[in-house]
DNA sequence: CTGTTAGCGCTTTCAA
DNA sequence: TTGAAAGCGCTAACAG
């Protein structure tokens, strides 16, 4: 490996001089900088990112630490790079392995510390657990339950949104509204706020929201939500409305209602969440509730560096707005039910 | 922050005593061992990674940098994080920017040898460009063009996966089949590979290719696929079938033959590629050429790691079957054409 | 404008 | 089993 050293003896100059055209941070003589950048050509020589980490104490990298990059965390990825780049860091993205044992260990601290900035979204693990991750480097959390007050924490109105949904599906006529993947139990997660807003736009037209009509899923894949569409087609509750806690359960809701010919949005109206760039195309166009991406990366990433500047003023756990954006899998217009 | 040989002071003990400990490499009489724990535990303190790194010389870390990890390198992370991990080191994502400006930048040698080493795959750099990145860290190129010779390189077999797609469809009964998303130039890159099997497979079918099918865009998305295809049903050449570049594409595509109630597969076939999970739920199933991404993680991860244990061994260029999953996008007997 | 010194926090020798 | 010294490659601070 070649060194600075190495391309100071070269040069016939000392490391400083080097370091000092390479960095660009003083000045240096015409005839000096280009015998050191010749040296430089000639040797191969590449600046040790590590050694320079280690002598300035940031690594000038910022982690966005989730479960998985595929669907919400991919769209939040793609507004957040940009404005990381902005403020003159990198942004890398790790995922947490999906059981909390491992998730825990890809929080172990050593590793958090190695960015000058994570935000970061817990899956598996439980409020105390997170409770327990050391604030060495600055963290702000996504995710859709309640945290500990001590981060700083970006989530949706996920209550909100299932709410929009699903009185929207209400206007147009439903009566009898699955909520697919709606916990069952009383969890903090997002499952169970968004079942909330389910429960409350039936409320709020007049109706009791029917536990029946709540179907858990084991996760939020398509695979699992078109599996237990399948077996509540077959012999669960009659419905004529689905509210799928997110698009890609709503994927799979979608196959389960075409395999049996199942008429959408005539028969059955299908809103999901996320607003996932496919649903625009996927026919007919599936009604998602938009987690409005753009300012949940703003917003995070407000939260992230004024934290890395140093600020300790009070955490602040912010709810970001949704909005609904209706397509062909509901209706237009009020129906007969 | 604490350092090590503030848990030294406060154990009573050496720093060597303490990294000793931490790292488990030797023995430690118990007694000791606890006085630096418990010290390690009441300062709460943290190894610093970034020492340990430019000590060591590795990072223990591998990066995939990649121009987006939604669809097709989402997948693939998705096989290759698990086996990195099982190599004890750790996968980050990062993003090349999408212009090749700032693509050769976040490929800027600094960068790559922080890692042990590197899956990349570049997008808008040419082939003499990327003969131009430095060879410092061990790579792997992923991608679906002539890489230089310098690097070991997996692909698939694009030609392959597009003319068993097309071939499918003109089995089925279709005769005119478009090419959406094929070159119309001749670069080198994964378009016009694709577009040369969907070539191939008309010709062994007695078949002249007709170049008017052949529909260029301007980018691989679902947005870009829906105007163009939108533009050919408008006042392009009629047609029967398509085959679609990537499913993202086919999406695109889905919905602009909805829009104007053309019915899929009975009036045109349909057929993509990358076999993204959410092909399979899509009504009526996209039909679509799967990469193997098993083979294409595994076959990266051992050209990798071969080099990152140091071998010289002759650079590899690979490339992995694909095969045709066949879906209700596309015919299952021979219609009438 | 250029060079010298010191040290970021850790671990690999080697010695006790 | 424990410790002391040396140095990974770089740059801030200060001299010259």
């Amino acid at each position: 490996m070649v060194t600075m050293s190495d391309v100071a003896r070269e040069a016939g100059v000392s490391m400083m001089t080097v370091s000092n055209v390479l960095t660009g941070r003083k000045r240096v003589g015409e005839p000096t900088r280009d015998r050191v950048l010749a040296a430089v050509e000639s040797l191969g020589y590449e600046v040790n990112l590590t050694a320079r980490h280690l002598r300035a104490g940031r690594t000038d990298t910022v982690a966005l630490i989730v479960p998985s990059f595929h669907d919400y965390f991919g769209e939040v990825a793609d507004r957040i790079a940009p404005l990381i780049e902005a403020g003159g860091r990198h942004l890398v993205l790790e995922r947490t392995s999906a059981d909390a044992r491992s998730e825990m260990e890809s929080l172990s601290v050593p590793r958090l510390q190695m960015y000058d900035g994570v935000f970061l979204s817990v899956a598996g693990l439980g409020r105390d657990e997170i409770d327990r991750v050391p604030t060495s480097a600055p963290i702000v959390l996504l995710g859709e339950r309640e945290m500990p007050g001590r981060f700083d924490h970006v989530r949706l109105a996920n209550g909100e949104g299932a709410r929009l949904a699903t009185a929207h599906m209400l206007e147009r006529g439903s009566r009898r509204v699955l909520a697919l993947g709606g916990a069952v139990g009383s969890s903090a997660g997002m499952e169970s706020d968004r079942r909330a807003g389910w429960a409350e736009a039936h409320r709020a037209a007049g109706l009791v929201p029917d536990d029946r009509l709540v179907v858990p899923l084991p996760d939020f894949t398509s695979e699992a939500a078109h599996q237990a569409l399948g077996q509540v087609l077959d012999d669960g509750p009659a419905f004529d409305g689905i509210f799928a806690v997110n698009d890609t359960v709503a994927f799979g809701a979608l196959a389960a209602l075409a395999e049996r010919g199942v008429r959408v949005p005539d028969e059955v109206q299908l809103a999901g969440f996320d607003n996932l760039d496919v649903s625009r195309f996927v026919p007919p166009g599936i009604t998602s509730v938009d987690p409005g991406y753009d300012v949940v990366a703003a917003t995070a990433v407000r939260l992230l560096e004024q934290r890395m500047a140093g600020s300790d003023a009070p955490r602040e756990h912010v709810t970001t707005p949704v909005s609904l954006v209706e397509r062909g899998s509901t209706r237009a217009d009020v129906g007969p039910g």
